[in-house]
DNA sequence: GTGAAAGCGCTAACAA
DNA sequence: TTGTTAGCGCTTTCAC
């Protein structure tokens, strides 16, 4: 709706710096090609006039788009929040804008999304949340995202490995065999895990953490019960409550992420069963929330904030040949619920 | 960044439907002078070949734009993702992208981001969170927003009201109001006040709620300790114990949020003062964690989702000739961080 | 009701 | 080094 409205155009600056169209381009655009003293001063008239160049003109000319789109779960999420806070963050400091739009950990949401921003022509986007262990499910989104690069658009994606792209990735199975060493190290055995939905390939990785340190105590996970449930914290209230009903002598759960540790512990204090005396959990992210919650969760660190920091500065710098991959630290928070396994009444 | 690349455009859509770029451009946009049969042709072919509006060129010659600014505090406050969850999901349901920014709670760097987003041309531009108590400090933001509405954006506002734009407005001092009650009602008379920064509105108006409690009783807020800091959860932290330490004999906190409730609980758990035992406390806001804290936090519930939903639909409708106001409604949820005042040892 | 043509403000060839 | 000019893809007068 907003009418063009007589606003400053490049023509304007030029004409008060008595140059060109072109030479305000390029002096504007830092490209070489414009006596430093000529550039300077057209730097100096626009700087007065507080001229801004209009985006959609500039893009729709061939130039760069100043916007990076961003795909998240959701964002009121804290696991995506806090992402989504780091992109902004660095988004800021380049004078770009950031769009975030819901993917709802639906693949075909997800898609549109990903096409309504290259519709939308955003010149950077950066995907973030777990990838689908079937490749045919996301085939889609990564030809989409191929295209794109192609003509020139940049991305970069958090917690998924298969995109073909540069790529931010969290120490999630690492993290799960920490998670699990540490409960075992705890005397713990009857544990049980409360995992998200198992098309999802962070809760493969995790998962395969944890069988590796049971494993490397002898075990096998499939001794152990794992309950798969929505990746949120109503999916940890009701694995909780299976895990409950069906292996009423776990001592210890892991949850697969904070958000269901939540939930489980929601359903341990409903059912009034003391953390950490006579069960112990663990999440997994550490959002900020962890630390507050009753009791304070042990969890594995992720640096949320720095992911979406990192992922963003990846995608500004220039393509390289092969996609980039970083990954992330990990770090075990051991916090109050979690305690040694206590000998059965 | 992004080539322009072999994309569809309007032309080719008017080619294959056998009519002019003009009908074309008419057809899809819905406007008259088209005849319905051509107008559901044009319509038909659009969608078989998958077209999508260069949203740069459409805005360049003076079409509507298609994206929304949305600023707030901090994605990473629970508070505001909720609400730019809220705008997303009604965003979403009309093919609108959301451009989030950070206000930094600073009016500077918060003007900053509404120039910017004017300069991108974003068809409409929320502003969430507190105002200033201090007119001069917002009054550039002010006319930076009449300008953009003279020229056709579309403005609204959650939790602001002297910007002279429609607001969503949450009923702050009646949340104060009731909040105070709960504790008087349970004997509290030796209460005090974590309070956020004193320039906010939001601040000034809970405040206002409490002491028109306490007056209610015949009590005066001047007989009660306020200790103001940062409107976080360390400003809650710092807050308690400044309360502590000169206040000792203080039965109930009020945190004016639910981030400072959060750090007040925190104070008290590392000085091992028994919640709601030997101290109630009290938050504002009801964001999503707040039944899961330790132990659950009684609050006063303000339906962030819907405000950011409430506030986007508004901004949607065809601008009134005054300012619209809604104000949300708010409900005292009474969990466990709250119980009867006891008497002292 | 429909089409032709003139921009919107910018970038990038191409000249000079 | 600088200027001239042709678009980018769309909306919108203005003719027909």
């Amino acid at each position: 709706m907003p009418k063009p409205g007589p606003r400053l155009r490049l023509v304007d600056v030029a004409e008060r710096a008595g140059v060109s169209l072109a030479t305000a381009s390029r002096a504007l655009a830092g490209r070489d090609g414009v006596s430093e003293e000529v550039a300077s001063r057209v730097r100096q008239v626009s700087q007065e006039l507080g001229y801004v160049a209009n985006p959609y003109a500039r893009t729709l000319a061939g130039g760069a788009s100043s916007t990076v789109g961003l795909v998240v779960h959701q964002v009121d999420d804290p696991y995506f929040s806090e992402i989504a806070g780091g992109v902004i963050q660095i988004a800021d400091e380049r004078g770009l804008l950031v769009q975030i739009c819901h993917s709802g950990r639906d693949p075909g949401h997800e898609l549109r999304q990903i096409r309504h921003l290259i519709a939308q022509r955003v010149g950077i986007i950066i995907v973030a949340g777990s990838g689908y262990r079937d490749a045919r499910v996301e085939a889609d989104a990564k030809a989409a995202l191929s295209d794109y690069q192609r003509q020139g658009g940049r991305v970069a994606v958090i917690g998924r490995h298969s995109l073909g792209v540069d790529a931010v990735l969290p120490d999630n199975e690492a993290g799960g065999r920490v998670l699990a060493e540490h409960l075992l190290g705890l005397g713990h055995r009857r544990i049980a895990v409360a995992a998200g939905d198992e098309a999802l390939t962070t809760v493969a990785d995790r998962l395969a953490g944890v069988a590796a340190a049971l494993r490397g105590q002898g075990l096998d996970l499939a001794d152990l019960p794992v309950v798969h449930s929505a990746f949120t914290r109503e999916g940890g209230r009701a694995a909780a409550e299976r895990i409950l009903a069906e292996h009423p002598r776990t001592t210890a759960i892991i949850a697969l992420n904070d958000a269901m540790a939540m939930g489980v512990l929601s359903t341990l204090r409903a059912q009034r069963i003391a953390v950490p005396e006579r069960m112990s959990v663990v999440g997994f992210d550490d959002v900020s929330v962890a630390a507050d919650l009753a009791p304070g969760l042990t969890t594995v660190r992720l640096p949320m904030t720095d992911m979406g920091r990192m992922a963003l500065a990846m995608a500004l710098k220039p393509v390289s040949a092969r996609p980039r991959r970083r990954s992330t630290g990990h770090q075990l928070v051991v916090r109050d619920s979690t305690a040694p396994v206590t000998p059965r009444a």
